[in-house]
Order: C-alpha cells, then sequence, then structure tokens
DNA sequence: ACCGAATTTAAACGCCCGTTTCAAGCCTAC
DNA sequence: GTAGGCTTGAAACGGGCGTTTAAATTCGGT
C-alpha cells in the first residue's frame, strides 16, 4: 500500500515515529521493492519523488518548514496531494529527505577529502588551511550547482540552522555529528596549544558562519556597496571568508580584560 | 476608527501600505489620538499594544513570521483576534513593530556609543577593539535582558537574517543601513590599508557571525562537548566570539592562491 | 490475458488562516 | 449625563491546512 514498512496495519491509526527508524533510506531511490527478488519496477523509476524533492527544496526555502504547504509543493510537482504521505510518510519526513539528498553526500565528501589530506602528509599535521578547505571545497561545489538546485539547498540549509523546531535540531545534530567530531580532531592536531574548550566554541563559529553566508539572500545588502556581482558569486565570497576564518581560529587566546575594565566603567556609556 | 491614519475610507477595501509611510514611528506608545489636542487616553494606555508585542515576539520567534497565526498570538495574549489588526493593520506591520521596538533602540545605542569613544579619542582612530565594543555591547545587553524578551528578540533577529521575504529584506536593509554605514568609517579609519571593499565583506562576516551566534538554540549542540551551562551564557559566548572576530578582521589579505591550485589539480580528490 | 503489487487519483476528514464587519463597551470632555 | 472619540467583542468572509480513505490505474511477470 505505501512504500513505508509498518504504516497502516489495518487498525485506524496515523503513522507513528517507530517506522522511521526501519530502513529511511532504502526508501531513497527504490520505493517500489516487496519482499521478494527485487524485480518490479514501474515505467519512470522514482521520478515523482525526485519532482517532490526538487519542488519541496525551493518551497522549504522560500518559506520555511512550517509554512511551505504540501498543497503548493505537489501542486507546483504536478503530482497528487497525497504522493507526499505516500512516498515520504509526513511532511516532516519528508522535509529530512530534502536535507539528507544533499547534507549527506557533502558532508561524506568532507570526510574523504580530509582523509585524502591526511593520507598525503603522513604523521606531520595537517595546516589548518587545508583542513578549512576540507570543510568549504564541498559546499562550494553545492554552490556552484549549475541546476540551481544546490544553492537554493544551502540557503534552506542556513534557514534549518536558525530554526528552533525540535526535529529540525535533533535531526541537524544526528546529520554533523561525526563529520564535526573527525574535523575538529584534525584541528586538534594542527592548533595543539589551543585549548579544547576554545576550539569547540570556534568551529561552533566557523559552522555557523559558512552555514549563515552560504544561506544569505543576494538581496542582503545590509553591508551596502556590494554589486550584484559581486554578492552572487559564492566562489569570490568562500576565497574571502575562509581566511576570515582562518584569522579568527588561529588568533591568540583572548585579552580583551584591559578594554572590557575600561568599557564597564561606565562613566561615558549614555543610556 | 483605527490608529492608522487612512485606513477605512468608507469604501470597501483592505490596508494598503500607503498608509505605512504616516507616521508608523507615533504609534507606538500612544495609538490613541486623534486630530485634536491630544488629551484622550484610555486607563492603561498601551497594555493590548505591549501584551501582543511580548506574545508576538515570542511566537514569531518559535514559528517564524508566515507560520505564527495570529489567532495563536492573540488567543495567548489575551486579546480579541481583531486586535491585531486594529493597532497594527496587518500581521506584516505587526512583524516590524516587533522588530523596530528593540531594534531600533539597540542600533542608537551603538551609535552612541561609538560616538562617545570617538569623542574621547579626539582626532586618532578608535582601535577595533573599541570599535567592535561598541557594536557588541548593545547586543549583550539585550541578551542579558532579565525579563527573556530581549533573548527571544535576539533569536527572532537571527531567523529574520535568514528569511528571503522580500518585505524583511527591505525592512532589515533599512534598519541596518545606517548604523553599518557609520561602523565601516570607524574600522575604515581603524585599518587604513585594508581595501574597502574587502572591509564591506569582512563586517558583512561580523555581522552574520553575530547574530548568528546570538541566534543559536541552546541546543545547537553541533559542536558537541559545551556544556548547557557553557552555551546558555551570552556574555561568556561574546567574550569569545569578539577575538575571533577581530582576528579575522585584522587578518592580512587571502594568499590562498598555493593551496587554492594545490587542491584544484584535483588528482586526489575523491568523488 | 490476467494477477497482484505499486502507484496515482479524487474526495473527504476536521481544523486553522488573515482580514473585515458592525455592534457593544469604555472613558473623557463637555 | 450625554455626546463622541477610541477600543474591544463576536461573528462571519473565503480560503488553505495535513492527513486518510478507498477506488482507479499502471505495469512487469506469469
Amino acid at each position: 500500500m505505501s512504500p513505508n514498512g509498518a504504516q497502516r496495519t489495518g487498525t485506524f491509526r496515523a503513522a507513528t515515529a517507530s517506522d522511521l527508524s526501519t530502513a529511511p533510506l532504502t526508501r531513497r531511490k527504490a520505493p517500489a521493492r516487496s519482499q521478494d527478488s527485487g524485480a518490479t519496477r514501474p515505467r519512470d523509476p522514482g521520478a515523482t519523488r525526485t519532482r517532490i524533492l526538487d519542488v519541496a527544496e525551493a518551497l522549504f526555502m522560500e518559506h520555511g518548514f512550517e509554512a511551505a504547504s504540501l498543497r503548493s509543493i505537489t501542486a507546483t510537482a504536478a503530482v497528487n496531494l497525497a504522493a507526499v504521505n505516500y512516498h515520504f510518510g509526513s511532511k516532516e519526513e519528508l522535509f529530512q529527505s530534502v536535507l539528507t539528498r544533499r547534507l549527506d553526500p557533502m558532508n561524506q565528501a568532507r570526510l574523504e577529502l580530509l582523509t585524502a589530506l591526511e593520507a598525503r602528509t603522513g604523521r606531520r599535521p595537517l595546516s589548518c588551511e587545508r583542513i578549512m578547505m576540507a570543510l568549504f571545497i564541498p559546499a562550494l561545489r553545492l554552490a556552484r550547482d549549475r541546476e540551481r538546485g544546490g544553492k537554493d539547498f544551502l540557503r534552506l540549509l542556513g534557514r534549518a540552522y536558525a530554526d528552533p523546531a525540535p526535529f529540525i535540531r535533533r535531526f541537524l545534530s544526528e546529520q554533523y555529528a561525526a563529520m564535526i567530531a573527525r574535523f575538529k580532531a584534525a584541528f586538534a592536531r594542527a592548533l595543539p596549544e589551543l585549548p579544547k574548550k576554545e576550539l569547540s566554541w570556534r568551529l561552533h563559529f566557523i559552522m555557523g558562519a559558512l552555514s549563515y553566508t552560504l544561506a544569505a539572500t543576494d538581496a542582503l545588502k545590509l553591508i551596502a556597496e556590494l554589486s550584484p556581482r559581486e554578492s552572487a558569486n559564492d566562489e569570490l565570497l568562500l576565497r574571502r571568508l575562509a581566511p576570515f576564518l582562518l584569522a579568527g581560529l588561529k588568533a591568540p587566546l583572548p585579552d580583551l580584560s584591559q578594554v572590557e575594565r575600561e568599557l564597564e566603567r561606565g562613566s561615558w556609556v549614555p543610556g
């Protein structure tokens, strides 16, 4: 009845989170697969799923998760309204599928890049520059995606970063955990004198700045005098962001105490 | 009939943007004011407005602009559903009022702080550290707001930063323009050797990192191993963010060409 | 040719949306 | 004490929401 394993057991109940653990990824490309030898396949396998994912990516980016409606998604994708619930189970699961489709390969590429770089330098620690490149280049590839999907996705990711909905926060944490841990270890080797806690904070700042910056709308001209040509060029953007973040990462430990004390005497503070 | 100037002219029409230009700020605290001598005032002036603003701040933060409904806002605030349209004109204008209420004073405080600092140093340029403090301290004051409203507001601001809705982008640009221009000039004096364009980018990164970081949910543990006690302390956070961003701001001009070229030879690139 | 599983379809379920209307309340000024 | 504003109230406007149901339809394997 549905490609989801245990949905609709006969009694009248809604799909619960229980069927989320049963192979959410095997549903990705071949939903048409029963328990027999995987032979049956429709004429255009996954066409409906893919159309839904593409449109959902754009509309979730534009309106956010809650405000993008399944009706607008299915209408734009020219599929039946029930197709989302049939193929993905629910709106939340569709959202997770949209994120997973690109986030998973991107973080995988980051790890592979880092591994490849480490293999080349042998036992010596990698430079921060190279580690940062392993973080940035897969994101840059997505930003360059000529079919425009990549750009939409990065903006959607930026929105998701700022969304407090519990299921989104949980999902992102799980998606990033392994990748972040690997990069933190790599940076820790490159910066042995930096306290671990400080490194955690700086990695937090780096990921935030990266996702925010890639997500920033072209029309965000808070900082004026950036021509559209410039602000639309993601490669140029990353080439400027990377040195900025590298300098922050390698900054000496804070010593703002003097200025801070001076400011907090506060005699001159207006208001 | 309504505190809005030109709403409801007798013919059946909806409120348009035309009445937005007519004193949107004078409506803030004293909506009860006709064209005669401003004497009439209700028993508890602005109580309904304030309750709506407080609740809207929290619900816009939690669900975003589109997904937070006027029905949930007015129900939570224990006011009539029509009160929003009466006092603010529309949902969009309510959203702008929510932002303006705190953004306006915060940016004003930033400017006053910068002016005060500049007055003390005379003709010599201000240090980047002090300029940055003028940017951070008013935000920190909001983050410390004991009534919790400030924290909600900063998170809402972080969401708004990532929202592509045109009216939000337009509004933020206008709200920030003057403040940013002043700070850009101050930084330019402190860093005369830095090209203006590079400075624009770095200011963009700084504002993005600041808003993103202050907006980050407590539950955002992408970077693990930060105890709740630590990640909830905004002052500690800013004390770590400021040196990070200062180092980026003062970084030498990019010279990643070598690493970049090396990476782009790409023989080792997986995938 | 037909079976049976996978997929698509149309309709309905109960509920929520932003806005407008107009009558009722409140409060001050006369 | 009553006229005339500002403010609140309850109801209705047309429309959209996520999800479920059960009946088509499609299509490879026999």
